[in-house]
DNA sequence: CCAAGAAGCTAATACCATTAGCTTCTACCG
DNA sequence: CGGTAGAAGCTAATGGTATTAGCTTCTTGG
């Protein structure tokens, strides 16, 4: 009987794939065993549980997310950098319907990589304050606005909030745009 | 042996002060039927399954939280409106964190209650915005960022996803502030 | 006053997560 | 080249949850 090979990252890799598939709270560990074709307990080799597997999908889906911002971010400054990396943010949700909500979870403080992929990912919107006059602790307050305001359209899109028929992609982009306007205007 | 004298409501009650104190995802049939003083497969003469309670769940605290949300926004217009629907907002999800999920989600349109629940909560946001000369388009996609910004505010700082010490209370403040700033100067 | 329906119960089934303890493969070291 | 230790897998058992079936008993309306 051949051994499946599996590894941590292996586990963590696939439990991405399937939360994809059948959504973040549908992702079981007796769905991941059967996709790696091996008993439920052995993944207790690689993960300490479920919610270990939690955690480390958090990792991976914030380093992932994190990466794509701070992509969309470089090059561009004002609102087109705050365009593009509200548009990447909306869109990695959108391709992984499953690791995003993972992204939710706060980072351990002890957990070096969770907190280095969390501040990779805040910083990508911090930077692009700069190009608003924004510091200190206002580029906090616009950060968090930022977040919410992206976070919230997300998850509120995701659950069917929006029932008018009214486009979403044309209100996103309205919402983008108010938060130039209210970055540029913004009075401490 | 006494009967309990069980309705859904009642039901549906108690599961909404058990959410609050212990989280919505661990509202169970099981803790449920516990506090009523019942077995747990009693509780399938009222509610249908665990599905149905927390869509009747979404009923009451949508209903909850349009009333408190309209009669913030009473008699008060402009920013005054939106400071006051804002913080409202925010309050009721701080002192009721278990029902508050359960509001995401979205209205079965067969369930005329739950529709004219969501109704009343949308229209009291909506109202505020006619003190910008909001109307048609502009007003949906404004109240679809006041929702998203506050909403995703709310769910961040539940989730512990605001890190550093700046004060949260303060940071909404602001980021109420610059709502305000966005709808005087929205532009279609 | 009695019959029907509602409200409760126990028992059984089916998942899921977790732990314990066993077997077997593999890789490294002497 | 052989043996051994540890890692990776397994089965079995336990406990929690939801759901359905079928039974009993209370209550209420005719």
């Amino acid at each position: 009987m051949p051994r499946a090979g599996l590894t941590p990252a292996a586990v963590v890799r696939e439990a991405a794939v399937l939360a994809d598939e059948v959504g973040y709270d549908r992702l079981t560990l007796a769905a991941l065993a059967g996709r790696l074709g091996v008993a439920l307990p052995s993944l207790y080799k690689h993960v300490k549980g479920v919610d270990d597997l939690h955690r480390k999908l958090a990792v991976l889906a914030t380093a992932e997310i994190a990466t794509e911002l701070t992509a969309a971010a470089a090059g561009r400054a004002g609102d087109d950098a705050l365009r593009a990396v509200a548009t990447a943010y909306r869109g990695y949700a959108r391709r992984h319907p499953g690791r995003y909500p993972a992204i939710q979870r706060a980072p351990d403080p002890a957990d070096p990589e969770h907190v280095a992929a969390a501040e990779r990912a805040v910083g990508a919107i911090y930077a692009i304050l700069r190009g608003y006059d924004l510091t200190g602790d206002a580029a906090v307050d616009a950060t968090r606005m930022f977040r919410a305001a992206v976070h919230g359209f997300i998850t509120l899109e995701a659950a069917g909030g929006f029932g008018l028929p009214r486009d979403v992609d044309r209100s996103f982009d309205q919402m983008v745009a108010a938060l130039d306007t209210a970055f540029r205007g913004w009075r401490s």
